[in-house]
DNA sequence: GCAACATATTGACAAATTTCGATGCATCGA
DNA sequence: TCGATGCATCGAAATTTGTCAATATGTTGC
C-alpha cells in the first residue's frame, strides 16, 4: 500500500513523465552518446538543473521505473517494462471485474 | 501530461487508496447507510478528521476516479471503472510494445 | 422555526517536494 | 599527473501537500 503509493508518487511529476516518453523514444539529436540516455542528455531535454534531473533519475530508478547502468563517467538509464506491466496489474481491480459493491 | 500527473498524484497518498479499496469491497458494518458509501463511513474507516476526509474524496472526484452523488444531508461515493481503464492505458506504452530504443 | 446532523470551506501549521548553486567524487584524455 | 567532464550529494529557498479546529452551508425531523 504504502510502497504503491511511492510508485505513484514517482509518476506524479510532469517532469518524470516527460524523462519517460524521452528515455521511451530518444530523440537521438539528442543524445551525446550513441549508447543510450544518459542522465546530460535529460538535462538539455528538460531544460533543468543537472542536479534536479539527477533527483529525478534516483526517483524513478527507486521506484523500478528505470534501470540506470554505470559506464565510464555516464550514467545510461532505460524504461524497465515490468514495473508498469505490475503497476497496471493493480489498477485492474478497480476495472476489471464487475463493481460489485452493493449489489450482492 | 499536466493531467496525467496530476492522476498519479491523486493516488499518491496510502490514505486514498485505501479510500479507494474501502469503495471497492466495503465492508457494510462500517456503513451507517444501506444506499452506498457516504463521506462519514470513510472517516471511520480511516481514523482522519472529518474536513481530512473531504479533501481526499474531493481530489479523488477532480482526477476523475471517483463519482460523489449528493442526496439528502448525504454524499455518497462511488468508483468510476473508466477513468482506471483510461490510465491503464496510458501506461501501456511503457511495456506493451517491445522497448524500441535504440534498436531501429 | 429550531435543533441535530452531514458535508464543505477557510485558515493555519508542519512536513514533504521541487528546484538550484556549491561542492565532492570518479573517470577519461592529453 | 592534471584539467575537464559527468554524476551524486549537500544545504537552502520556495512551493505544495496533508492535516486539523473552527466555521459555514444545507438538509432532516420534530
Amino acid at each position: 500500500m504504502e510502497e504503491l503509493a511511492t510508485q505513484f508518487k514517482a509518476l506524479s511529476d510532469p517532469a518524470r513523465l516527460k524523462i519517460l516518453d524521452f528515455l521511451l523514444e530518444p530523440d537521438r539529436s539528442r543524445c551525446t552518446r550513441e549508447e543510450g540516455v544518459c542522465a546530460c542528455d535529460v538535462e538539455g531535454v528538460l531544460g533543468l538543473s543537472q542536479p534536479t534531473v539527477s533527483h529525478h533519475m534516483k526517483l524513478l530508478v527507486q521506484a523500478g521505473f528505470v534501470t540506470a547502468e554505470k559506464r565510464g563517467r555516464w550514467a545510461f538509464y532505460t524504461i524497465n517494462p515490468d514495473a508498469f506491466r505490475v503497476l497496471a496489474g493493480s489498477l485492474e481491480k478497480y476495472h476489471l471485474a464487475p463493481v460489485l459493491a452493493y449489489c450482492c
